[in-house]
RNA sequence: GUGGGCGUAGCUCAGCUGGUAGAGCAUCGCGUUGUGGUCGCGAGGGUCGCGGGUUCAAGUCCCGUCGCUCACCCCA
């Protein structure tokens, strides 16, 4: 009777494409987090972020069909007074705000420029398993102003393969072309639709040859240039061999030759510094509204179906402001599709849910204030703690850490000359000191460790 | 945006050809006076997505709608 006066509920629905971990989750998220941040930062990466929104003008500026993808933002009020159109919509990736911050802030930068960012990403797109409408992606980028040195070319895996190889992941293997060489080598052979050649060709390993060349043939090519095409789709190596195949189809064009050498750059660059994380792949395409030389994308070995993890390329016009170009060279990790695999499969774990490394247990509520001292002493010395919720019986108080994890439970004024803590794992039980007790260095922070 | 599948407790699901809801797991409590995990007993928790229709009666049939999901498209 009375409940009819109260407001009811909003009912909670999941909202599917936005994706919130558990705190078990989120500790797996936050280390590899932190891992990739002071990689960037070991390479000389500042950070920056960007607001959310951008204009919907300069987001739709991009080409491709990016109107679909795009979610409006405007207030509430705004909508219901004038039902005007939107003006503002958020950033569906990292890369048309950081043009846009390069550009407005050109005059107080240092070029070349290079910057890491770390943010939220909206897509309104259909998700599916690894594909969401919020997600985080990991980029960095080095914009110059006028010409980019290809070097940066080979720099940006670098420092993916350096990551990846720190994380506890399954083997990834970063592909590698140069949009150069597909484009040369199609002028080559006379084929004009480069694009649409391209995209087909990109479903190489989704529908196979026999598919690929029933639709380039569907697209107007010709029987031998189809076989081409695969031909040269299917070169992959781990050095710089592909240059002697590609040679070897016999079709000749001065951009095919600049895309080989650059290629053959980035590979010898990484057979160097990062042995076996590199491959030379010439079926990748990836971007093809924007890329321009090299193109990146990543894969775990193992789960290919899953896509990307971590892709990029160069941009000969990353930003302009209508005088000045600034070409750019950029990589970036979707974080949120690598979590989603790594959970999905149950392929890494945190050791624990919580930072707490010990529970105070609590004897009464009087006594309260002593478990709070120790609390303070053990965090003055960098020990993660929590004091006990409640005056409850000892067995509940363990229960209390068990469930959460916490692998200590210290008893204050336990032992003959003062507390004890208990390893709950073990069952071991000592004498200790607030002001001295050492924690197991594994345990003083949860870690993140495979499971396999 | 297009097409298929599905929407019952926090989670995974059962509920036959319509007769006013169940299991397992999880959570919490108890198993007597301060040391957990096993085990036993018990409790809480559901407008059966929402709206309408058929019927004496609908979780169960019909229509609509919303959501979730898979695939396509696309992927910055």
């Amino acid at each position: 009777m009375s409940q009819s006066s109260q407001p009811r509920p909003t009912k909670v629905t999941p909202l599917s494409g936005f994706p919130e971990y558990l705190p078990e989750q989120r500790v797996v998220e936050q280390h590899f987090l932190d891992v990739i941040r002071s990689t960037f930062e070991l390479h000389g990466f500042p950070s920056i972020e960007t607001r959310a929104v951008e204009p919907v003008e300069r987001l739709l500026g991009k080409g491709g069909d990016a109107d679909k993808e795009i979610y409006a933002v405007s207030r509430l009020a705004a909508d219901l007074e004038a039902g005007g159109d939107a003006e503002l919509g958020l950033h569906f990736d990292l890369t048309v705000p950081f043009a846009r911050y390069v550009v407005e802030h050109a005059g107080r930068l240092s070029f070349p420029f290079r910057r890491h960012q770390i943010q939220k990403v909206w897509r309104g797109e259909r998700p599916q398993e690894g594909r969401f409408r919020e997600f985080t992606q990991c980029d960095i980028d080095v914009v110059d102003v006028g010409e980019l040195a290809p070097h940066f070319e080979a720099e940006m895996p670098l420092v993916m393969a350096e990551i990846f190889a720190q994380l506890p992941l399954p083997p990834m293997v970063i592909q590698v072309n140069n949009r150069k060489i597909p484009e040369g080598f199609y002028a080559g052979l006379g084929i004009e639709d480069v694009a649409g050649t391209l995209r087909v060709v990109d479903k190489l390993d989704k529908i196979g040859p026999e598919a690929v060349t029933e639709l380039l043939t569907g697209q107007g090519l010709r029987a031998e240039q189809a076989e081409q095409v695969l031909r040269l789709a299917s070169i992959r190596t781990e050095d710089t061999s592909f240059v002697e195949r590609v040679r070897a189809l016999g079709v000749e064009h001065p951009v095919l030759d600049e895309g080989l050498a650059a290629l053959a750059a980035v590979i010898d660059t990484g057979m160097t510094n990062a042995p076996g994380a590199l491959v030379a792949d010439l079926k990748i395409a990836r971007g093809l509204d924007y890329y321009t030389g090299t193109v990146y994308e990543t894969q775990l070995i193992g789960y290919e179906e899953w896509g990307s993890f971590c892709s990029g390329g160069r941009y000969d016009s990353l930003a302009s402001d209508g005088r000045t170009t600034y070409p750019g060279v950029g990589i970036s990790i979707g974080l949120s599709r690598l979590l989603a695999l790594l959970f999905a499969k149950d392929l890494v774990r945190a050791t624990r849910k919580t930072p707490a490394a010990v529970l105070v247990a609590v004897i009464d509520e009087d006594s309260r204030p002593v478990s709070v001292r120790v609390a303070t002493s053990l965090r003055g010395r960098g020990i993660a703690c929590e004091v006990a919720p409640s005056a409850a019986k000892f067995g509940k108080q363990i229960r209390y850490a068990e469930r959460r994890g916490i692998p200590f439970v210290w008893f204050p004024g336990a032992g003959e000359g003062g507390d004890q803590v208990k390893d709950i794992r073990s069952g071991e039980q000592v004498d200790a000191q607030a002001g001295s007790w050492q924690c197991p260095a594994e345990d003083l922070r949860p870690r993140v460790v495979r499971t396999t």
